[in-house]
DNA sequence: GAATGAATATTTGTAGGCAAACAATAGGGA
DNA sequence: TCCCTATTGTTTGCCTACAAATATTCATTC
């Protein structure tokens, strides 16, 4: 008989005092949600093909959507930081995805756009980022997916 | 008038042909999980202290619930690739939190075990990172959170 | 017009995260 | 024993991700 918790005293209504013990790393939400994108990643990977990556798809859809935006405000809407959007930025670039030019009205902004082949990409892959995210919530039922789409919303 | 859909011809029961304009990127489950993760990193920062990462943070609690494993299983016990457990290592290394010995009876194997002070941080960080867990599902009923959890399970 | 503070962009440094290629060892089976 | 395969670890390269420091420009206020 080796275990430190042999019989946990009870106190206080019907709850116990927290140990350590109870912290146990494959329950919480941050590890969780760690392991569930990386298989998002997976499939992300294996569905988009053309090498493009989460960050570059949503910088691709988000430019889709919008039209020519600053760097900056397209890193907002994108989620990332000046310096990540800088970088996703310049590799989009080196494909010619998208290009930019400073802003004519505000020598501060630099307008990034999507190119004809960033707009022809973005078209063809659009179909198969929709498929990503039925896939990735595929082991849940629709009333389920709904659910865990409004909740992780609330938390975001 | 401007826009590109103006009548959706409808079709086949009470259905719609998906269309392009329907992806948005706000709305996909990979990108919400990205926000998400963002702002538990920041409440991970914020409560968490002495420059301890997430991963960092992982391999500690999970080596204190199982104690000393090889490299290559504890970062399969942390979600982690054989290239990033091993810079995880090397750093925790590096401030004395573990220590590594090659496995005498498997000359493959690198021993990780936590060093006194690495476990004395290990217990001093375990509640704060029940705390960080909390603050994550704060804007969540305790039922909810329960069921987020459930469901973030199934997409493991 | 000048000062001030906000917004935008860039650079550097640190840390995951993974693929791919490689070396060494272990474990079995022919 | 020898060979084959799986496992473990390392290294390199590329891509996020963010903090912090810096420079430039804009907008506002005085």
């Amino acid at each position: 008989m080796t275990s430190r918790k042999p019989a946990p005293s009870r106190q206080g209504g019907n709850g116990r005092k927290p140990d350590d013990d109870d912290y146990v790393l494959d329950s919480q939400v941050g590890f969780i949600l760690r392991q569930v994108s990386q298989r998002h990643a997976v499939i992300f990977d294996e569905l988009i093909g053309e090498g493009v990556t989460p960050t570059q798809w949503a910088a691709l859809s988000k430019l889709q959507e919008i039209g020519p935006t600053s760097q900056n405000l397209l890193g907002r809407l994108t989620s990332m930081d000046a310096a990540t959007i800088k970088g996703v930025v310049l590799r989009l670039g080196k494909r010619q995805l998208v290009e930019t030019n400073p802003d004519p009205g505000d020598a501060r902004r630099l307008v990034v756009r999507l190119t004809e082949q960033g707009r022809r990409l973005t078209r063809k892959l659009t179909p198969r980022a929709a498929a990503i995210s039925q896939v990735t919530m595929a082991p849940l039922t629709p009333e389920e997916q709904t659910r865990l789409l409004a909740l992780l919303t609330k938390l975001r």
